[in-house]
DNA sequence: TGTACATCAGTGAACGCGCGTTCACTGATGTAC
DNA sequence: TGTACATCAGTGAACGCGCGTTCACTGATGTAC
């Protein structure tokens, strides 16, 4: 038992030291270039020694992306946490600061999640849960929005501590699907629900989840053109830019 | 002068078939995989007969991303002028559906310019002119909207026909710049007095401006997010929505 | 506690591959007189 | 119009490189009795 736990402590270790690695060389050269023999030369070892810890290149990448996903959706949560409850607009603003900052600080990492598909690759199924961490947070804000603005009976106090079980608004399948815009909204409603089932959303309107889609979209859209250049001679003051994209989103999402 | 026109036009021609097979291989297996060898041998010529037409990878990629922008480009103005003058917001909601439409004809292109940079790989300086089109045409139309509401003498009617020159617009060096968010509404709405001097911008409020980048962000963004698969399980109907999108932005841009 | 065996970590050489680019070359096309 | 020369297009062999992955191996670490 305890031997088999030094075994697996080093095993989980040198994964780390691996990942690590790969993901130093992730920054310097871009997921393209991301290379098995750069990571291993990096930690003095031979090539085929990554085989034992991951099964090929693809596997590596995999964890990476994995680990991207969650560095961010981590550093949004926590950044949202720290703010008081009752501040919503306080707590919207935290997500889209966190956001950017962390891109800022690891602008590979944040090509590699959204950024250009990497040709070939097929995001496996839990990628999907993680991705979705941060529109989430958002929703999640604009839903106790609505809840506040109804003086329902599960108002800001109630929530004090929530968390969604992320794994069951995934689990939640929807049955019907229309296929318009419509049908789009119902299910995000339906993953609403799921999400925070404390809350008595059944009356929110179906613009409010689409707001928080086009905010979602938007920051994304921000820290990316950021990163790779696009608002190059167009906007300078960005972190300026991105507070006042932050306002209006917030407005349009019912998020006062 | 007849003979050299016939060597120069089989340049032309070849430059045209190496950059077409560029852009098919480009297609199958996106930039990071695109080789000159594989283009060759597409063609049928030696790897070596490239190097007579361009003198590296880059400058083959340099061109593939010129055209992709200009590709682009073309589609959103040809969109944008097929629609009645008068008509402001169907001339916005072309762009949208014409940006939409032309990446997903040409996914890899699309993603060649607004995904990931290609590490190690600095654009020139005549990209940001063509970059830039389709904002300068979403503004356009948001200038004319203004015109137009302020009822100043020179209306819709004044502005038919006319086409912006761009490389003046690029010329114009905005000689301060405060680094705010305010120094970068000064600078565009100087874009938009250059490239518009036909419409009376003074008055102007800067918010419009904002409005119009937002839109351009929002854009493409939600083509991005579509195309590298950020919508799977969270927008279906996405003709549909990009329509909603158009909708909401042309309102805050003022057009109306 | 000690021994025999199984499992695992990591090595180093080798595989075949495709890449970008160079270079000396051969013909063909154009130019100057 | 004809000839001598210069320019150009395209070839094919070769360069050195780094890559992902396989495989037989050597020690070390753990397991069973």
């Amino acid at each position: 038992m305890e031997n088999e736990g030094v075994r697996a402590r080093a095993r989980r270790e040198l994964v780390q030291r691996i990942t690590d690695a790969a993901r130093e060389q992730l920054a310097q050269v871009g997921a393209a270039g991301l290379s098995v023999r750069a990571v291993t030369r990096e930690l003095g070892m031979a090539p085929s020694a990554v085989y034992r810890y991951f099964p090929s290149r693809d596997a590596l990448l995999t964890a990476l992306i994995v680990d991207a996903f969650q560095g961010l959706a981590d550093a949004a949560s926590a950044a949202e946490a720290a703010v008081d409850r009752g501040d919503l607009t306080g707590r919207w603003h935290a997500v889209f600061r966190a956001v950017r900052a962390w891109g800022l600080a690891h602008p590979h990492e944040f090509a590699l999640i959204y950024g250009s598909p990497v040709p070939g690759y097929v995001a496996p199924e839990e990628t999907a849960e993680l991705a979705s961490r941060v529109s989430l947070l958002l929703a999640q804000i604009a839903c106790e929005s609505w809840a506040v603005q109804q003086g329902a009976t599960s108002a800001a106090g109630a929530t004090d501590g929530h968390r969604a079980d992320l794994a069951a608004v995934f689990a939640a399948e929807t049955t019907q699907h229309a296929g318009d815009l419509e049908g789009d909204i119902r299910r995000l409603q339906g993953y609403l629900a799921v999400a925070r089932p404390d809350l008595a959303l059944d009356g929110m309107p179906g613009d409010r989840a689409l707001a928080v889609v086009d905010a979602w979209t938007e920051l994304i859209g921000c820290v990316t053109f950021e990163l790779f250049g696009h608002y190059r001679r167009v906007i300078d003051a960005r972190a300026e830019h991105l507070t006042a994209v932050a306002h209006r989103t917030a407005a349009r999402a019912g998020v006062l």
